[in-house]
DNA sequence: GATTGTGTTGCATAGAAATGCACCATCCCG
DNA sequence: CGGGATGGTGCATTTCTATGCAACACAATC
């Protein structure tokens, strides 16, 4: 499951006038299943290929598990035992890797505190939304959403984790 | 999958001596199991029961299934498509479902604006908090995490939802 | 236009997880 | 003790999800 399944990165064409009978682009779909996971509760793949059914988008259901599995979704579980799809943040892309995380941070952070479960990130002047970008893209563990200033980022961290370890770790990759 | 497999609420006679050979109780197991998934990356039933083999607790997978949908462990996805279990944070409860919410919010949010992903709920002086935690329990898809204020609650909205829409979600709950 | 490469999908099946059922242990009353 | 109720577990099986493989579609290149 490694590389498959990448997105198309060339142009569409477009060609469709203005109808859209049953046959989307993988884009198209995942979107779509996007927004069904998230509108209600969708128990397990056979529902969503069904809800699709209805919206008039024909996939089976490996083809739901790979737009599953590209969305980044999990299958919770909600109180009465039900299960559930969600999305947790960003579906994809974050192909800037640790390192580049780490070049933006060493080169631009030049603080860090915390307090509860947010992390309060200090950059040089007109600096915050570069970093918190790269953060935001990132996709690092526990980072559920952050709020760029002008030389401040506010970082709110999940709360299993705790803006303590989030400070430290996001320290480490400063190198302060 | 109702009502099986509920705590025992009675006290444990302890009648084993100081020994804990192979047959721990079933909360026991069930804190080990907790702490195996979170110190290391399983990827499926059969290594928990490896696992748990290994520390000297004998369990089949039908009953580790059981202790994770107790635990309320879920399956999620690392970034080369390995999976692993995690347990979200709370095990369970945070039964105020969407009814509580739009008690709340009727009740209390005077406003909603929006600016890219990031929703504003205005509320009453000394209120933003508490609308702020029913909101952040409520679950409600989309929401990464919230800030409060005094009367001002940040909301940061998944990206792939927006915050108009979430913007327009919160009107509706609120009733303006 | 033919060839080749890249990417997406369905089919069939392997793999993983959930569950009906039976059984056993414990506890609670009388 | 002797029911009877409650809860936990394993076994066997079903249900659900992931994936190897081949076919297909499309675009770029010759």
């Amino acid at each position: 499951m490694s590389d498959r399944s990448r997105e198309t990165p060339r142009k569409e064409p477009a060609r469709e006038p203005v109808k859209e009978p049953a046959k989307l682009g993988k884009t198209q779909r995942q979107y779509l299943v996007a927004k069904l996971i998230e509108a209600q509760a969708v128990p397990n793949q056979a529902a969503l290929v069904e809800l699709l059914a209805a919206e008039g988008v024909v996939a089976t259901q490996a083809t739901v598990s790979r737009d599953l599995e590209d969305l980044g979704a999990i299958k919770v579980r909600m109180p009465g035992g039900e299960t559930a799809y969600a999305i947790p943040a960003l579906p994809k892309e974050q192909l800037a890797p640790e390192d580049h995380l780490r070049r933006v941070f060493g080169d631009w952070v030049v603080e860090v505190a915390h307090s509860d479960n947010l992390v309060v990130v200090r950059t040089p002047p007109g600096s915050a939304h570069v970093v918190a970008s790269a953060l935001d893209r990132s996709g690092m563990p526990g980072v559920l959403g952050t709020v760029a200033g002008d030389d401040t980022i506010l970082v709110v961290v999940a709360a299993d984790l705790g803006g303590a370890a989030m400070a430290r770790r996001l320290s480490d990759l400063a190198g302060i």
